[in-house]
DNA sequence: TGAGACATGTAATCGGTTACATGATTCC
DNA sequence: GGAATCATGTAACCGATTACATGTCTCA
């Protein structure tokens, strides 16, 4: 199946939130301008064009509230077909591009994995995450001793600040497998 | 001055490499393919644009080698205007958008600074850092509480997931902050 | 002399931002 | 009935991605 139905982290947003409840377009935006998840777009001119690529890709269908007004209200709800694309962007490999430019987006996935996945796809994805990870840190140290060498340059230090949120993330990730695997929450 | 000069994360890495030492446009792209340093756009159609843009609105100069081929390489060295630019945007203050959708841009600026601020402006920085980092926790926090109610959601580990990497560059900071009030390195 | 790396660029397309326009509802 | 908020949308612009085209140098 096609991947590029759903091109950016904004429309996996959506699409991630209009599967948990049918939303408007302003309920969206609400979420976004009023919450952490999902600072992703604020702006009108980017929700309401993806709802309606998103509605004519057949992921959502759009229900028309005020039928006789100007200005009618739309209400999405997600399709079988969305839930599908879904599940799938959410379950696609993660690729070592991945973890160096769209960390945001990994997280963004876990989020919505409690409403589509099991345990068991969650567990793995959490390994996946680990495992890029842990290939990706040493390449970064190899490169923070080239930093080192240069005088004065807070180079070194950046890569440090890199590197110690990529192992918060292990230790996140470590942290919720113990607990899905022990079951609790 | 207009900070609309540099409008992209892109073109401040690329401003930023060229204060350090004159560049083409090849060199550019060889840094963005091959180090962690900057993994914003491996395109050349994003970087050449972007230099000519730039020296256009004077900030790099390009001084071509081979000037009788069909096929001139330009190197491009940074003009006084650019390094004070540069400044301008590293120094800018830190706001609550910086710190929610510009982590990468933040670690940047700091990269770039040990070329072209003082120590005095470093600590600054860091400790601006800590600051609005520490007012957002609690934002964090409460919207945990609040996702911790949803049965069956993943968004409370995906949030604090958030809060871990916030509190890996709290962390980081204040060990440079102490490097550098220590004055060692 | 041919392969492959070095090096620079353009064109189509696409999605986001900014700024603006406008209608509907609520509440004083 | 006027203001504020709710709610939906459009148009201009801009920069990045993708894919392609092309020239140059090095070395076996």
């Amino acid at each position: 199946m096609d991947t590029r139905i759903i091109p950016s982290t904004l429309s996996l947003a959506i699409l991630g939130l209009v599967s948990r409840q049918p939303m408007t377009g302003y309920d969206l935006r609400k979420v976004f301008t009023t919450t952490p998840m999902g600072h992703f777009s604020t702006s009108p001119g980017a929700i309401y064009p993806a709802l309606r690529r998103m509605e004519q890709a057949g992921l959502v269908t759009g229900t028309v509230e005020k039928r006789d007004t100007l200005r009618p209200r739309q209400t999405y709800t997600i399709t079988k077909k969305g839930l599908e694309v879904l599940k799938e962007r959410l379950l696609l490999p993660i690729s070592r591009d991945d973890i160096v430019l769209r960390m945001d987006e990994l997280t963004l996935r876990f989020a919505f994995m409690g409403g589509v996945l099991g345990k068991r796809e969650m567990l793995q994805y959490l390994k996946q995450l680990t495992l890029r990870i842990n290939d990706y840190i040493p390449i970064l140290l190899d490169n923070l001793e080239a930093q080192r060498n240069i005088e004065g340059s807070t180079g070194a230090y950046a890569l440090e600040h890199g590197i110690a949120r990529y192992d918060a993330t292990v230790m996140w990730a470590r942290r919720v497998i113990r607990n899905l695997e022990g079951g609790s929450r």
